[in-house]
DNA sequence: CTCAAACAGGACACCGTAGTCCAATTTAGC
DNA sequence: GCTAAATTGGACTACGGTGTCCTGTTTGAG
């Protein structure tokens, strides 16, 4: 349902943001389990959309922009592979316009309650999470 | 987010389930607006599934199977790409078993959303959504 | 029995996503 | 200014979803 970029991208975001500091992509693959080549370019996109700056040279690496509670899931799902509304009718009547048919409404009433349930959810709201079972959160410190 | 062939699949049953009668899969595809010969396929993908019987030869066709209001849609998306819940922690630490992390829990309560919804709407209340704009329903006679 | 209607199934092309690899570029520190 | 650290970008492969086409098989009707 979400692409595997998506999931990479909240991971790293999620260990940027615990981090607070710079790390590196080969930091952030090995926390995360992600093929390092591979989301280097799905940070890469993260930074055009300017939720991470990525600083080269020594001491570099990626950063979290925004502060963790103005940043949410849906920013980060929309900056990788955005989740798109059913606009309008997916026939070719588009004599329609705005109003959808019963079948299609229905699906987009789900795709907003997914819309609407990553909007509400910042990443300060997860790393407040009170979770016994915190696989990012043991891994945070894992490159100090 | 969801796949062309679940759009596909539904378009069709709702065109059965408006015929009532077998309708061939020329018939279902041009009244769909769907490529007949990809059609075929997700026709017997419903097929297997047990949603639609098929019959072969001269009056033969597609006819849907169960009554209207005992299909939800989410029959139809998992019967042609079922959606899947996060169950375990996607990263590799299987020590956490059944519990997900922050974040996890909160994507996999976004595919809960989405899977009640579908689950909550039979095809039957697909059918008799009183709704001003119907592309679908104004297809349903085309083939008689 | 024969023929035409209709589905079944396999082979193939196309394209976007996932993933790898390597050369080029920036940058801090000695 | 040289070197090592680090990102950037392009080229490449692999694979699954989408879509096409063609042959075979079932089946009803004359």
């Amino acid at each position: 349902m979400l692409s595997q970029s998506v999931e990479y991208a909240l991971r790293a975001v999620v260990f940027l943001a615990r981090a607070g500091e710079p790390r590196t992509t080969a930091q952030v693959a090995e926390a995360t389990q992600v093929p390092a080549p591979y989301l280097s370019k799905v940070l890469q996109g993260l930074a055009r959309a300017g939720i991470v700056r990525s600083q080269r040279g020594v001491g570099g690496g990626m950063t979290l922009v925004p502060k963790p509670d103005k940043l949410t899931i849906l920013d980060v799902v929309n900056a990788v592979d955005p989740l798109q509304r059913i606009e309008s009718c997916p026939l070719g009547l588009r004599e329609h316009g705005v109003k959808l048919c019963a079948l299609h409404r229905r699906l987009d009433n789900a795709m907003k309650s997914v819309e609407d349930a990553f909007r509400n959810s910042t990443l300060a709201d997860v790393l407040a999470d009170p979770n016994p079972s915190v696989p990012l959160g043991s891994l945070a410190d894992s490159a100090e």
